[in-house]
DNA sequence: AAGGCCATAGGGGGCAACCCCCGATCTGGG
DNA sequence: CCCAGATCGGGGGTTGCCCCCTATGGCCTT
C-alpha cells in the first residue's frame, strides 16, 4: 500500500512514518509539509492513501481533500486532527475523506483506520461518531442547507474583508448580483451579518484565520 | 545527558524519542502524556532536561513549566510551541524555559536547542528572536500596539457576531464608547472594519472560529 | 502640579451593509 | 416541454458601521 503523509511539523511526519513502516505492506512514498505539497504530490504520485493534517499552511487539510478528490478521486484520504477538535469532521467527509482520525489516539486508531480504507470502508474513530450523530440529530436529517458554488465564493471573497464593490470587481459582476449572492448565503446559513460569515468561513476551511 | 519528553500526542512522542535517540549521549527517561504528569516525573527522576509541549491536558507547558522551576530548579526546561504561535513566547521566558522551539522546526532546531541548553545558554530559534525584538521595540520607541483591556473585550464580542448596541447593553455602557474602543482596536491594528477584527480575534485566541 | 493614558460620553456626516421586493436568462432533469 | 434552480441584474428603503471631532474624570508617573 503505497501512502503519503503532510504534517507541517517534521517531528510529526517523522512520527508517522515510524509507525507506518512497521508495517510490511506500507510503504510511505512521499511526505508534504504543507496543503499546496500535499495536493500536488497527491495528483503526481497516486498514492493509495493521503493522510492530511487538518491545519497546514497554502492549504489546509480540508482544502487539500477537495482539491485531491477533483483531480485525483482514486487516492483515499484519512484526516488527521489536532487537539479534541471534532469541529472539521462534517466538513472533512463532506469533503470526500474516507475517515478521520484524533492525533491523541493516532497511534492506535491509524492503523485501523487505514485497514479499513484499505477494504474500501469509511472509519471514524467511536467519539466521531458520536460527534456526527450529534450533529446529524441537531441539524436535522439534512445538515444545514448548502450553499451553490457561486455563492461560496462570494463568502470567501467577504470573510477576506473584500467590500462588495471589490467583489464585483473581482468576480466581473454588478454589486447588485454580489449583494444577491451574500443575502442568499446567509439566509440558506441563518446568518445575520459579514461577522458570522467569517466564522463560518474559517470553519468550513474556505479562508485562513 | 537525561531527557523527560512531554506531548499529548503518541505520534510527537515517537518521532520525538526516534529524533533524540540517534544522540549517542542523550537518553530518554521519561515520557509524560499531560502536564501533571511531566511535573510529577520531573521532580521525580530530575532529568537534566525536560521538553514541554505548550499545549497539553492537566497543565499546560507553561503551568508545568513553572511548577517544575520551583519545585526542581536544577531541571532545564524547554518549551515546543505548536502552529507558529509565538504568542507564548514571552510566557515561556516568564515561568522560566530555557529555549522556545516551534514544531515546525523541531528536527532542525532542536537539538541546536538542546546543545545551547546543555552549556547553560538560553536557545531562541531566529523567529523567536525576531518576535521578541519586534515587540521590545513595539513597546519601547513609539506607542504600544497593545489593545487595553477594554478594547480587547469590546473586540471579542465584536467578533462574536454582536452589533454595538448589543455589547453596550452587555458591558452596560453607551453605545458611542463602545465604538470609540472599537475604532482604537481598529487604528492600533491597521484594520478597517469588523471583518477583520474576527481574523484578528482567532489568532489570538480570544474566540473559537 | 503637570502631563499621559485610560475609560467614559457625545455630535455630525457619509456610505456600505443589509432587507424586501422584482424580473430575465440559461441549464439540466422529469 | 416545462419546471426548478442557478446566475445575473435592479429599485428603494432602514440601519449600523466607520470616521472626523471634542470633552471630562480618574489614575499613574514625572
Amino acid at each position: 500500500m503505497r501512502v503519503l503523509i503532510a504534517d507541517d511539523h517534521g517531528i510529526v511526519r517523522s512520527g508517522l512514518r515510524l509507525l507506518l513502516e512497521r508495517q510490511p505492506d506500507i510503504e510511505v512514498v512521499a511526505e508534504a509539509a504543507d496543503g499546496a505539497e500535499a495536493r500536488d504530490l497527491a495528483v503526481r504520485e497516486r498514492p493509495d492513501l493521503a493522510i492530511l493534517d487538518v491545519k497546514m499552511p497554502n492549504l489546509t487539510g480540508l482544502q487539500a481533500t477537495r482539491e485531491i478528490k477533483r483531480q485525483a478521486p482514486e487516492v483515499s484520504v484519512l484526516i488527521l486532527s489536532m487537539h479534541d477538535d471534532e469541529r472539521y469532521l462534517f466538513e472533512a467527509l463532506k469533503a470526500g475523506a474516507s475517515g478521520y482520525v484524533l492525533k491523541a489516539q493516532a497511534d492506535t486508531d491509524l492503523l485501523a483506520a487505514i485497514r479499513a480504507v484499505e477494504r474500501g470502508e469509511p472509519f471514524l474513530t467511536p467519539e466521531a461518531q458520536r460527534t456526527l450523530i450529534k450533529d446529524v440529530l441537531e441539524r436535522g436529517s439534512t445538515g444545514e442547507e448548502e450553499l451553490t458554488p457561486r455563492e461560496e465564493e462570494v463568502v470567501k471573497l467577504v470573510a477576506e474583508a473584500n467590500t462588495t464593490k471589490q467583489i464585483a470587481e473581482l468576480l466581473h459582476l454588478s454589486e447588485k448580483t454580489v449583494e444577491n449572492h451574500r443575502a442568499n448565503a446567509m439566509r440558506k446559513l441563518g446568518m445575520r451579518d459579514r461577522v458570522e460569515l467569517v466564522r463560518y468561513a474559517i470553519r468550513r476551511g474556505l479562508i485562513e484565520p
